[in-house]
DNA sequence: ATGAAAGCGCTAACAC
DNA sequence: GTGTTAGCGCTTTCAT
């Protein structure tokens, strides 16, 4: 497979065309000046050679490959058993993927580069996105002191809102969730949380808390890790359903959690909706609320548009632009069977 | 953002270690020998400096890159629109890109390299995976001639069968969606066809044709551009709903189509399922064919297990292994309210 | 308008 | 065990 015919080089298109090589580089980067009639003979002489400019020798000199990273926190090293589920992040990678090829970029998904045992050429890329930095993000402590350009797809929870990071409006969120699960009849209203310190937990948390307090209710959050999935949100509900005065309602983090503690509800025998009503503040799992029974009330956060914009941002920064900054993420409350009864 | 700052070079390493840049070199790489004592001093100077190798500079002399390049045909120039609503891209390129990672390896969605525009970065991978080859793909013919590896997800339906190609064994498939449609009551099954040159399509043509053949009944086939969609389904259901023997199954190629057969089934007043089963052979779009009323019965693909298999063949082959080669790839029918009254 | 020469940061021979 | 010397393929002054 892996052969020894070696692509031709500049040098052999200079050759054939009857030129030096830096003419032939001043042919293809339309830097110099160079004949036209001259540049006609290069071109035909690359033709006839199969010639491409080789991007890494390019980039060792431009130090611009033409690639931007996409780390995925805060699951590092990647669990990519789990990833493989979670549909908000295949949609993110995959739409930012797109959007860079639009933009003449590589998208790389890449572990992160601070560890020790990182794949190198992670290091490699023009500029990075991170989604969902956490508190004193080592890597963005990294980029910032190697001054390569970033993104942060939710803030770094421990820094001062930068336009290095483009805000989830989380607070907005949770709030709207927890007004519908009253709306929806809910009147002592639980949360269930991850542990992830990033943006959309700490933010949540904080909303979850002003809220309750607004209300002049007592505060009932319990915390379970996200990759404990369905099993940590059944722990979640048990231990929320055994308590002296149960919520009649809950809130959940992820989809995965919400499924839990669904199953821990009717395990219980409670009516979802009717004794309990759960909603999720992130479809980041459709398995889990879309396909649930009854599917589960949850919040649209309409990655595929995320990741374009953030692309955007990003690819405008690697090349020197100071783009404007975006307003909070848009989303979408989708409101499913476990809070419509 | 863009500093000037410039990152530490091997020399200076060397200076500040007090040794050559041969042996800074051979402590990073393993490669020659250096005593433990020197290797260490040399860390700790890198470690001082913020030293880390440069990928680019590494790729260019050892003309690899650690990356691996995805090309999504034959949907090239890249219609993203489209693509983003496509759940069984998204999920392939988030699973292939989670398993790179895990190998080492970084992926990259690139547009086909062959094209005059496109970015230059695309040319420098490793190895390639390219979904769903078009007949006598220039991608093919150019990474051959190369001599770069890389896998066809699904094969080139004008070249022999190899190992450079994974076996989506449509043939396999189509017929079992057929038998479904028939043992759901479908007498005369009719099929919407779409018009890229690939396996999925040319084997689907051919397995439909054999399978209605050895039923001793006449073919009814209809063609739809990909990219028409439901509008493009829509039309095809018109036309075969219209005709003076109208069929009482369709089996479609796509879920767009199938969610455009059912409406055109519906505006006819026709039942579905009763008047007319409609099955479709790849759950491409989970947007059509679970949320449509009633959601359509369709296979999965699994492209996360597909992505992971396809990963492993072609680092393997990038790196001079000889893997083995997978059958046919895993699906699994999934049967709904479409074909199951 | 074109070319010669000097590297980009690193690694592979080949000395010592 | 360590250093010297040549480049990888390209771009970029700076001459001509």
């Amino acid at each position: 497979m892996a052969g020894k015919r070696t692509r031709a080089t500049i040098k052999d298109v200079a050759r054939r065309a009857g030129v030096s090589p830096t003419t032939v580089s001043h042919a293809f980067s339309g830097n110099g000046t160079v004949a036209a009639e001259t540049a006609e003979r290069v071109r035909e002489a690359a033709r006839e050679l199969g010639y491409r400019p080789d991007t890494v020798a390019r980039g060792l000199r431009s130090s611009r490959l033409g690639v931007l990273g996409l780390v995925v926190r805060p699951l590092d090293p990647l669990d990519t058993a789990f990833l493989e589920g979670v549909d908000y992040f295949l949609r993110f990678a995959g739409s930012a993927a797109l959007a860079a090829v639009e933009r003449g970029y590589g998208l790389m998904l890449v572990p992160d580069p601070t560890r020790a045992d990182a794949p190198a050429v992670g290091l490699a890329c023009d500029g990075f996105l991170i989604t969902e930095p956490v508190e004193n993000d080592p890597l963005i402590t990294m980029l910032t002191r190697e001054c390569v350009p970033f993104l942060g797809v939710g803030r770094d929870p421990a820094r001062p809102a930068s336009p290095d990071y483009l805000d989830l409006g989380t607070g907005r969120i949770v709030a709207e969730v927890l007004d519908h699960l009253a709306a929806a009849g809910g009147s002592r209203v639980a949360a269930v949380l991850g542990t992830d310190r990033n943006e959309w937990n700490l933010d949540a948390e904080t909303a979850y808390l002003d809220w309750v307090r607004a209300r002049g209710q007592r505060p009932l959050a319990v915390r379970r890790a996200e990759v404990a999935g369905e099993a940590g949100g059944r722990e979640a509900g048990e231990e929320l359903f055994g308590m002296a005065e149960p919520p009649d309602a809950v809130y959940c983090q992820t989809g995965r959690h919400a499924a839990g503690v669904l199953a821990a509800a009717r395990a219980r025998g409670l009516a979802v909706p009717g004794d309990v009503r759960i909603a999720c503040g992130a479809d980041s799992d459709s398995e889990h609320t879309r396909s649930s029974v009854p599917p589960i009330t949850s919040v649209d956060l309409r990655p595929v548009r995320l990741a374009r914009t953030a692309v955007a941002v990003l690819a405008d920064r690697v090349e020197g632009i100071e783009p404007p900054v975006p307003g909070p993420a848009e989303y979408e409350l989708i409101v499913r069977g476990s809070t419509r009864g």
